[in-house]
DNA sequence: GCCATATTGACAAGATGTTGTCAATATGGC
DNA sequence: GCCATATTGACAACATCTTGTCAATATGGC
């Protein structure tokens, strides 16, 4: 770090003019970047021993709250709707979720938890609590907060340019 | 959102007792997936017409400041070594960037980039830091430091507990 | 210098995610 | 109701990423 930040002046010039908003955006990025692989790999972590993944345990908790089409649950988070079905596929066959008549649409079934996904979708909650506890008393309610609210301007901001 | 809020005390009695700080930092993760899908997107937009995408633009940059070898350009971004050396090789393939002899281990080659590479790097600079400050603009540089500042906590309260 | 250990690139197999295409179904204008 | 349009799941092909294994090389203790 001491030895990167005597490139910054001339790393500024080689990559053209960022105004102070502009490189500390780049920062962010960057930085974002890190966090969500080591988000994923907690996650990944945490739920390896129940037969899951964080890619899995995402879907399962879209569809937990309420039954949802494929397509819906990619829609919320901003997934393919071709790799949550192939995830949905999979949930269906472990016996975590099933498929179900969807009253507003008659190809396009609801996928809903079974019982055994209830359960499991319970004990992983018990235990990402017990871990967003911990992490979130090392930071603080407040600044993560304006860092969720930082972050959903910033995705605003980005879907309008494209 | 307003129907959601309405299932927010039943959800945190069945996913298991959040505290203030770990409701938001739950909060804060699902965000932060999205935002990261919207930035990669962002990316392979920016890029697509020179033939990139968004992971080899970040390998472009890693080694732009100065050569790496693929592990230390991997470990650098918190990638995996295989996948930036999958990156690396096609980098090379077409004439972006080039193996060049390490001084200090006679296996493992730098990648540095060519005279092409250095160019696109210049290119893709401009570019990013037009996209950059206008994005940072709708923000402000102090939100977006802090912002950067609370994710590499976050990084660092993750990886003591794993 | 010698040796145990860690790091590195190469390679292969498999998992995961994306893109394109299609027919079935729903929706909204008329 | 009819029709143009959008959405949906199914399927296939492909791109990308991960995991495991191996030998070559470097490093640090002695």
């Amino acid at each position: 770090m001491s030895q990167a930040s005597s490139y910054l002046p001339r790393r500024s010039a080689v990559a053209g003019a960022h105004t102070e908003a502009g490189a500390a955006f780049t920062e962010l990025v960057i930085e974002l970047f890190r966090v969500n692989g080591t988000m994923v790999a907690v996650g990944d972590d945490m739920t390896r021993d129940l037969g899951m993944t964080a890619a899995r345990w995402q879907v399962l908790g879209a569809i937990g709250s309420e039954p949802k089409t494929v397509a819906g649950a990619a829609r919320q988070m901003g997934l393919t709707r071709q790799n949550v079905q192939r995830i949905a596929d999979w949930l269906v066959e472990s016996g975590i979720a099933e498929f179900v008549d969807n009253p507003n649409h008659r190809r396009a079934k609801l996928v809903a938890l079974t019982k055994t996904g209830a359960a499991l979708r319970l004990q992983l909650g018990r235990r990402q609590a017990r871990w967003a506890n911990a992490v979130g008393a090392h930071v603080g309610a407040g600044e993560l907060r304006a860092t969720t609210d930082v972050l959903k301007r910033l995705k605003k901001a980005l879907e309008k340019r494209s």
